[in-house]
RNA sequence: GGCGGUGUAGCUCAGUGGCAGAGCAGAGGAAUCAUAAUCCUUUUGUCGGGGGUUCAACUCCCUCCACCGCCA
């Protein structure tokens, strides 16, 4: 194991998507855990960068009536504009179009490809459009069958090229069986062992180019280019080295962590371990998982709009706060929550009041009494001593951080820092420098706020990877400099300058109240829901047509556990929907009800059955009711608004 | 359906075969340097239910319930 130096990878996104939450959480982590290998003084080197071809990329292009590279450059730049406002300080962005990346795909190709690890076989089934892969009927969705496939499902025959991926599964577990860092958390790790107890199939690497143009040309034969993941995976050391550049490659690989989401486990933990393995390439020593922001209990997504976008908190709140909350929030590997009362909760108490309000404190009685000088001390005083314990604490929230930080719980190293703050509030109140300030002599003022103002110092350097932009500032507001800390900061005593002048500073994290009853009145305090609700006119409400019916069949949708097909009556009108409430109600409960539905949706077919509307039902977490009528023996197909 | 996980204070979570914990929230008090911040004290627990092993179980075993994940 190369012992100081670190090589951190992010997946690279795929371009076409728009960069949201998830994006910023698992690149701001690695930005952390880069920062705080840089900061004791490892060789560090951060890598992220963008999957830019398939199928998307091309529709999209098309759409565009531009060429698919003009759209990638295009589409990029959000990204690399992202990272820039996060603070982000990776080493290299990779682009899976650039030459260096697509001209080392080619060689792995042909090199598997002559070595017979890759063979060329007919393949005769169906090929999902919207995932570009194959699949087999058992992965159709529930109501399809090969004769009603859904539309982005086609039958194809036709020839293509495999990976022998399948002969490194007894391999592979062996591995995974020996070395329990491999793939983190542990849960995962069994999630990747349970895969792989049944039977590993090869892997398709290629796509005709009749179907998709967009993408790296297989090097043996011109008509197909690569699928896309073997295409991607490959970032991980086409980027530093592989193949073109020895010295740097073995510098930087094997990687230390490569973080990916959970849902991208499979093509980490068995796609590109095979690959490696096939090219002879030493494994990564961890792939790590980490799990999702959730929008208070519920997935985040597009369709029910609950979704964080990181700009605004970074710009309401800053992006060191928002890089703060998401580290210190998040128990890595676990979903997490996030909510505006949650976010100002941990803003207030951690930042404003325990951090904010120490420095605040401190540099005040700095400026008043020691004429904004750093006041003059002696060494720090011996064991025993409130100084002396205070110390302490802080070393100990130094060991902590670099020890969590190893374990991949940078939430804990954070926590560690906090409690060293804490201690640093409680000593002032021990030693109480506005009584000291009273006294004839001043050292021992000079004294409590000199060991005040070491704690603040390195505490600012143990959250500088976490907020770099405020820690420094606070350093500069304490006359620690403007360098970036360094390990000499964390352990020695006494490297503040006495007397060396200092600037009032702004405050470093103002307190903010929290969310109260918004100027427009609003209709109920979701609190615990961090959706900006958009306001609409009247005429966008009645665009939706809603009416009464009632319920006279209900039955279960065969094969889908939460679906319910009712039969309604709508003012005389008969009419069909397909309800996804199987779990809350029974057929019989909902029998006779009078419901509200939504009468002009669009008709669509879900599990195979036509659904012509939608009901309304009020939902919490895992609560559901429906929207019933108050009145008794209100007629059907009345109109609701 | 198969495999795995989780269940501890109002909330988020630590924890260990030997006296149930932290942070936040709540209550009371002290202090007045500070961002209405800080500090001290403090309430609440069938440790999911039941059974078993043990001198001793929140911890180990069995079983049931609830929720979650992966696979099907």
């Amino acid at each position: 194991m190369k012992k100081d130096s670190f090589y951190v990878t992010t997946p690279i996104y795929y371009v076409n998507d728009k960069p949201h939450i998830g994006h910023a959480y698992t690149t701001m982590l690695a930005d952390m855990l880069a920062r705080s290998h840089r900061l004791l003084g490892h060789d560090t080197w951060f890598l992220t960068g963008t999957d830019e071809h398939g199928q998307k990329v091309q529709e999209a292009a098309d759409k565009r009536g531009v060429p698919p590279q003009e759209h990638v450059d295009t589409m990029v730049k959000r990204f690399e504009e992202l990272w820039e406002r996060l603070e982000i300080t990776h080493d290299d962005f990779i682009r899976t179009t650039e030459t260096r990346h697509t001209k080392i795909v080619q060689e792995i190709l042909q090199d598997l490809y002559d070595r017979g690890e890759i063979y060329q076989a007919e393949y005769d089934g169906l090929y999902d459009v919207r995932s570009e892969t194959f699949i087999t009927e058992k992965d159709l969705p529930e109501g399809f069958s090969a004769e009603n496939l859904p539309d982005h499902v086609k039958v194809i025959q036709e020839t293509n090229y495999f990976f022998k991926m399948s002969k490194y599964q007894e391999w592979l577990i062996s591995y995974i069986e020996e070395n329990p860092e491999f793939i983190q958390p542990d849960f995962r790790r069994n999630e990747t062992l349970g895969f792989l107890r049944k039977d590993l199939s090869d892997l398709c690497i290629s796509r005709p180019k009749s179907r998709l143009s967009w993408g790296i040309e297989l090097p043996f034969d011109d008509e197909y280019v690569t699928y896309v993941w073997f295409d991607a995976l490959v970032n991980y050391i086409s980027a530093v080295g592989y193949r073109s550049d020895d010295e740097m490659f073995a510098r930087r690989w094997p990687a230390q962590v490569q973080l990916i989401g959970k849902d991208i486990l499979t093509t980490h933990t068995v796609y590109w371990p095979t690959m490696l393995k096939a090219m002879g390439v030493a494994m990564p020593q961890t792939i790590f998982a980490h799990g999702w922001w959730l929008s208070g209990k519920d997935k985040m997504s597009k369709s029910t709009g609950n979704v964080v976008n990181p700009l605004e908190y970074a710009e309401r709140f800053g992006v060191d706060a928002l890089r703060y909350f998401l580290v210190a929030e998040m128990s890595l590997g676990q979903d997490a929550s996030f909510t505006e009362e949650v976010f100002i909760k941990r803003y207030n108490s951690d930042l404003a009041n325990d951090l904010g309000n120490l420095t605040s404190r401190v540099l005040k009685m700095v400026h008043t009494h020691c004429d904004s000088k750093v006041p003059v001390a002696s060494a720090l005083p011996a064991e025993g001593t409130p100084e002396a314990d205070l110390w302490n604490h802080v070393q100990t929230a130094v060991s902590e951080m670099s020890r969590q930080v190893e374990n991949m719980r940078p939430d804990l190293g954070v926590a560690a820092v906090m409690t060293a703050i804490r201690e640093a509030n409680k000593y002032i109140g021990v030693r109480a420098p506005w009584k000291q300030a009273k006294d004839e002599n001043l050292q021992p003022l000079y004294e409590t706020l000199y060991v005040s103002m070491e704690a603040l110092r390195v505490c600012a350097a143990l959250l500088y990877p976490v907020m770099p932009a405020k820690m420094m500032a606070l350093r500069t507001q304490i006359g620690a400099g403007v360098d970036e800390p360094n390990v000499d900061d964390l352990k020695v005593f006494g490297k503040l300058v006495e007397g060396a002048s200092l600037e009032e500073g702004e405050g470093l994290f103002p307190r903010h109240q929290k969310p109260k009853a918004a100027p427009q009145p609003k209709p109920s305090k979701k609190a615990a829901n961090v959706v900006t609700v958009e306001e609409i006119a009247i005429e966008d409400f009645f665009k939706a047509q809603l009416k009464t019916a009632k319920v006279l069949e209900a039955v279960a949708v065969e094969g889908a556990d939460k679906l319910l097909t009712l039969q309604l009556d709508v003012g005389g009108e008969q009419r069909q929907i397909i309800a996804g409430i199987a779990k809350h109600y029974t057929p019989e409960q909902v029998i006779g009800k009078m419901i509200i539905i939504v009468t002009n949706l669009k008709p669509a077919v879900i599990r195979g059955v036509e659904s012509r509307g939608m009901l309304l039902a009020a939902s919490k977490g895992k609560k559901l009711t429906l929207v019933t009528v108050d009145a008794e023996d209100f007629p059907s197909g009345a109109k609701v608004g």
